[in-house]
DNA sequence: ATAGTATTTAGATATTTGACTAAATATATA
DNA sequence: TATATATTTAGTCAAATATCTAAATACTAT
């Protein structure tokens, strides 16, 4: 869980997400998104796979990103304990 | 938006949420629940608060928090774009 | 085998964060 | 008014984070 919400904190790591939301990309093709250095993607990368919102999958000499979106269906239910909240 | 995230990312501050979807609390009580200063609690408070996910209104000497679940509501929202991809 | 492309790993650095103690502010009560 | 209680603000410090460049690894193609 922890992990997870430190994954989402930060805005490059969540727009890659967006951007994986419309199709699985390369590493390289998500660095050419951003003026970040690619090592800081490669980084940004590793903590989505950590938190396991996204899969990596190696394809010949690249590597594709896609989402996983079960994790965020864990997510959703610690949100809804709030959202259920009527007063 | 980002505000938002930063202040999920931390137990503690989680905590502090999950607390007080039982029941509103001064600073004083939240502050027995944990290990931790008072003035730590306070900053966390604080953030809580800069996200709009918690209330403060001070009655007498004491300052009572809640919860804002309208922020919970913008959030999840940004979570149902991902839920409701399939494949 | 050599060279080129894709990506990650390592190491360095500046910024942010979470914790603390001490001091300040605000309210209640004797 | 003086003192006690509740809470925040200020200042400090260690640990975590995001970024960079340089080097390493892995695959492709000549």
């Amino acid at each position: 869980m922890n992990i997870v919400f430190k994954a989402l904190n930060d805005p490059t790591r969540r727009k890659i997400l967006e951007m994986l939301l419309a199709r699985d990309m390369t590493a390289g093709e998500i660095v050419e998104e951003f003026n970040i250095s690619g090592p800081s993607i490669s980084h940004h990368l590793d903590l989505l796979k950590q938190a396991k919102l996204v899969v990596a999958e190696k394809e010949g000499q690249f590597i594709y990103y896609s989402l996983n979106t079960t994790v965020v269906d864990e997510i959703m239910k610690w949100f809804l304990q709030f959202k259920s909240k009527k007063k």
